[in-house]
RNA sequence: GGAGGGGUGGCAGAGUGGUCGAAUGCACUGGUCUUGAAAACCAGCGUACCGCAGGGUACCGGGGGUUCGAAUCCCUCCCCCUCCGCCA
């Protein structure tokens, strides 16, 4: 979320970046802030001072006790009832001015960056970079989920039975081909994050933390008999390792990197978009995380991204880079990259990457700072995250893309040593 | 799952109702001393909020309560440890 200070200080730029994401009635919003906030801090100045009264009178009382003198002490503990009542009400003003404050902080999203493109459909986000070509066959080509059934990689029906749709089975070369890339990915990450197995179930407040909860509630699983939520993405355990700490700042950037299983309800979803490998319930995934000095993080936003890239460049499958404009821009994010390959078989880009910038706004709901090396107080750090890579997606764009005549199919040579 | 013990500042560890935001030690920062370093000594050293400022308020796992006054008493939740049971 935005600090208050911030918005206090910059209404206008809120308003305007409100407009930017397709958000009405932006000014009313950024009002309503301004005007709890204003009652929350009255309320809690003039409740300070009534306190500083009442602890002043105690530590009076304190003295007379002692002393032995009962009955002047009884004057003054009468004395207080009246003040402690006022204590009491000008504190619930401010606790009821907070959590309205709270709530309304949560509606609103993060800045968009000046470099984002205004826009607020799909038509909106730009094409900034094309890698390799889309290529022509001299026959049909098939989708995916032809070729995987053809080869046995993949069973869709039974994954249907055991669990439900979106569970597929992957079977033999579909289970390994899984095991080669998650490897492969792994090992390109590890180079330069440091590998982290994180729990695959998290709780409420790191939920929060990094924003599935409250707007993305629906979107997880949710154990309610633990109150455990199964990751959507590593990117909430990851982020949240650090959460209600304060780092040195020589610690940063602090780079993780993690394979996870993900799993994300998806309701809703239905039809030929979601055939196949398209759109499941249950993915695997390896996610890099930073956290950076937000000097750094629009600089690291372009590694990550490279990051990312460099994988489909070795997987050689034709990709492009979006630039997602201000009103397809994720709530939390004020910049975003999607990644998305080409299916030959569908004749279609599919999404295999995002790669985003929170700076602070995940920072501060999970309260992450670092000691400036210079002195003063504790900064917010900035937070990013990326895919790299999403798998399903990959598996489709690769059997599609290599597919030769009769069904027939290749896969890259990087592979090679992850495939005995 | 059962029984018991415990959560205090970066760490260790005092503190069981009245200037306790909290002794002490270690760590850390600055200074003195030294050719330099170590040692010793001196000083500083949590976070958030309010205030132009002096200063103030809150925080001793979280929340609630008792009291003129709570780290200290009560309730509740969470977490950790030990033993037993179960278990990949």
């Amino acid at each position: 979320m935005l600090g208050v200070e911030f918005i206090r200080a910059n209404p206008r730029e809120i308003c305007q970046a409100l407009t930017r994401r397709g958000i009405p009635a932006g000014a009313d919003l950024v009002d309503h802030v301004l005007e709890q906030d204003r009652v929350h801090r009255e309320a809690l100045t003039l409740r300070q001072v009534k306190q500083q009264a009442a602890n002043a009178e105690s530590r009076n009382i304190g003295v007379l006790m002692r002393e032995g003198k009962h009955e002047a002490a009884k004057v003054l503990i009468a004395r207080q009832s009246s003040l402690k009542t006022e204590i009491k009400e000008l504190g619930e003003t401010a606790a009821s001015a907070e959590q309205t404050l709270s709530e309304l902080l949560l509606t609103i999203p993060n800045i968009p960056h000046e470099s984002v493109p205004d826009g607020l459909s799909e038509a909106d986000n730009v094409e900034v970079y094309r890698h390799g070509e889309i290529p022509s066959f001299e026959f049909t080509p098939l989708p995916h989920w032809e070729i995987a059934r053809q080869h046995g990689l993949i069973d869709f029906e039974r994954g249907a039975k055991v669990a439900g749709a979106g569970f597929p089975f992957y079977m033999d070369v579909g289970a390994r081909l899984h095991r080669a890339l998650i490897n492969f990915f792994l090992d390109t990450a590890t180079r330069q994050y440091r590998e982290v197995r994180p729990p695959l179930f998290v709780n409420e407040a790191s939920a929060h933390g990094t924003g599935q909860l409250p707007d993305k509630e629906g979107q997880m699983y949710h154990v309610s008999l633990d109150g455990l939520y199964p990751v959507p993405t590593a990117e909430v355990p990851l982020t949240n390792y650090f959460r209600d700490e304060i780092l040195s700042e020589s610690d940063l950037p602090i780079k993780f990197c993690a394979y996870t299983p993900c799993w994300r309800r998806e309701a809703g979803s239905y039809g030929a978009h979601v055939r196949g490998l398209n759109r499941l319930h249950q993915f695997d995934k390896v996610e890099i995380v930073q956290l950076t000095h937000p000097e750094h993080s629009y600089d690291v936003l372009e590694t990550m991204r490279r990051d990312a890239e460099t994988l489909l460049k070795a997987l050689n499958l034709p990709y492009r880079r979006l630039l997602m404009c201000a009103g397809e821009l994720g709530f939390n994010q004020t910049k975003q990259y999607d990644l998305e390959v080409w299916s030959a078989g569908q004749e279609r880009w599919l999404e295999v990457s995002s790669i985003s910038n929170f700076t602070n706004y995940q920072a501060r709901r999970m309260n992450i700072r670092f000691r400036p090396e210079s002195g003063g107080k504790p900064q917010l750090v900035h937070t990013l995250n990326g895919s790299a890579l999403a798998l399903p997606r990959v598996v489709a764009a690769l059997l599609e893309y290599n597919q030769t005549e009769n069904c027939s199919y290749e896969l890259p040579e990087v592979l090679t040593p992850y495939l005995p």
